[in-house]
DNA sequence: TCTAGCACTCACGTTCCTCAAGTGCTAAAT
DNA sequence: ATTTAGCACTTGAGGAACGTGAGTGCTAGA
């Protein structure tokens, strides 16, 4: 059952002016924000329906009306204007993601915190690989008698490096033998195919090479689990604290508790189907409860061919649906753009 | 003017009752806690004498005393009892810093997460360089016909790499030239006088491996900047709003705004004089607005020769100090003994 | 020097009331 | 059949009045 016309512009003005005053919207500011030529009382009739029809909600019996979920849905949906950026806030992103290339989690963490800004709520950020990733390379390094440094190149082209010491000395042809090894048995394999090989070298390598070798493995193996681990950021958290449905702390605490709890095996929030580039959830459509009255809008773009980030703005169901998807999608597509298949990866990387 | 013992009880009674209530405490309260064997009356007559010392002050004529910034700084200087801590809390802290020895950013993070567990608040961790930085050494890495991994050895043991490509190819003794002018003329150099020695290199040389030089130093450089930087991050910012000073958003706000900037141009907050190994700041003396009404404990721990990290805990005036000091220093300590000056750098080495 | 007692002060919680906003319904008008 | 005007009703917010209790300062006596 379509909705008539003027349902839709009651609806939306309700939607934007909830969104913006934070408070129940009642039949006479409809009338006044809609130019709709009937009176209050018909405007009533039509929300009564709007109500019945599960798009409305009333607090209590006699406030305002406030939009369900479902009247979100619609307005994102159907109703909703998209925003043009301003010329000032395009350029901004530019800066914040420009900046002379520094390493893909500064980039990141940065578009996090400007987009924070932007859309004045916390944002979100995630990274993870998509499929499998394996070693492309592996280089030896002598840096002093007893030591080197074991670099590691992976499949999407991040390389890292550890300085590893040993008890006994090693002779550059040695180290080229080793360097051979890991090259031949170790490259193009996932983290458990890598353990499993490591076990069948054992019994046919020399006990002090196999050692090494399993060093320089195992450091493989971190820096593969490392990447594949979904990262979790956030920035703007205290945004939270500026809108009046996060007044009371017993509702800011939880969600700012599970926002802030970044790093550490934090229960991912999200999943984005892969197919879609921009998602929206709202309210009750999160599966996690701390999220039950809140609103996600996330995006995802490409890093590489092997790996996808998400990046999503968190507020409260009345949050400015219009304003955070202009702003998320065009971070989202300046990631792409930057991050995309061509140059797979940061360059630098480190330890 | 010495203080009687007596005053001393009371005082310290009303400082460790405010510190866990966060309620002005009265003259009968302090009989009980203090089990001095006198009367309220003659309780009250020295709590009239202590708040014309300046050691306590009335939040309004008729409720009970609440310490001042003098009467805190007297506690944590002469009355406070050093807390010992438990068993399991030593387990915690050992664990989070052991845990097969990350990189050290994430070694720190994770001290700071756990410190703020322990200690119910937020925690910022800071770390910079002490003098200047230079490189020890450079090494370049062929990886394919037209791109070579750098990697730049500071100082401090820390090993950086990029990989660089180049429009041109290049053989290997091509590359252990330009590796051989890296390491005579650019290394134990400031970043300033790497600046300068390129620049004079630049006359002198062929144009095509002066450009792909200058790639390497414009990078060890960069390396430099981000170990010299001083790099502030928080952990648990939401540890404040369990406390009753910041339950009006007022003051929670700005705090939480200031901790939670983290990283980018955040006015450091805080500076360890270079002797102590702890230091507690109350209230008032903070000299950062945001923090008038705040304490900050630090303590201090050195990373290898060069480089020293601040580590505190940021909380109400009326902040739990013996607890945290315990925690504090014994993390701090924990830092040091794992960073300090023999194994210089993150990474770590195997025997 | 300490204690007991007393009058005084304030913040806080409760109750009660009023007020304004907004509703639903009905009956008349288009 | 819709729309409108009018009206009685509901409800939360805000404010005044009030009692209560914790805590104080002061004074007089031990």
């Amino acid at each position: 059952m379509a909705l008539s016309d003027r349902k839709k512009r009651i609806l939306r003005a309700i939607v934007e002016s909830y969104i913006t005053t934070a408070e129940p919207v009642g039949s006479k500011a409809v009338s006044e924000l809609t130019g709709l030529d009937v009176s209050t009382a018909t405007i009533r009739n039509e929300m009564a329906d709007l109500t019945e029809q599960g798009y409305l909600e009333q607090p209590h019996t006699s406030a305002g009306r406030v939009p369900s979920p479902a009247g979100y849905r619609l307005y994102v949906n159907e109703l909703m204007d998209r925003q043009q950026l301003t010329l000032q806030e395009t350029q901004r992103i530019n800066e914040a993601l420009d900046l002379k290339m520094e390493e893909l989690d500064r980039v990141i963490d940065r578009a996090g915190r400007v987009l924070s800004q932007l859309s004045d709520y916390p944002v979100f950020t995630m990274a993870a690989a998509k499929e499998r990733l394996t070693v492309k390379r592996f280089d030896l390094l002598m840096v002093e008698d007893d030591a080197f440094i074991a670099v590691v190149m992976t499949d999407n082209s991040i390389v890292k490096n550890k300085l590893i010491r040993m008890s006994g000395q090693l002779s550059e042809p040695q180290l080229q033998m080793l360097s051979a090894v890991l090259n031949s048995s170790f490259t193009g394999l996932s983290r458990e195919e890598m353990a499993q090989a490591l076990d069948k070298l054992e019994t046919r390598t020399a006990p002090g090479a196999f050692q090494l070798i399993a060093l320089v493995v195992e450091f493989a193996i971190e820096v593969l689990e490392s990447q594949g681990q979904q990262k979790f950021r956030t920035a703007g958290i205290t945004h939270l604290l500026e809108h009046p449905e996060y007044r009371s702390l017993d509702k800011a605490k939880p969600l700012m508790a599970y926002l802030s709890d970044e790093g550490e095996g934090t229960p991912l929030p999200v999943a984005l189907d892969p197919g879609k580039s921009m998602d929206i959830l709202i309210g009750p459509e999160n599966v996690n409860d701390a999220l039950k009255d809140t609103s996600v809008v996330m995006a995802s773009y490409d890093i590489g061919d092997n790996m996808r980030g998400v990046i999503g703005v968190v507020g409260p169901t009345r949050m400015d649906y219009a304003k955070v998807t202009a702003r998320l999608s065009y971070f989202a597509d300046s990631l792409t753009r930057m991050f995309g298949k061509e140059l797979p990866s940061p360059e630098d990387s480190e330890e």
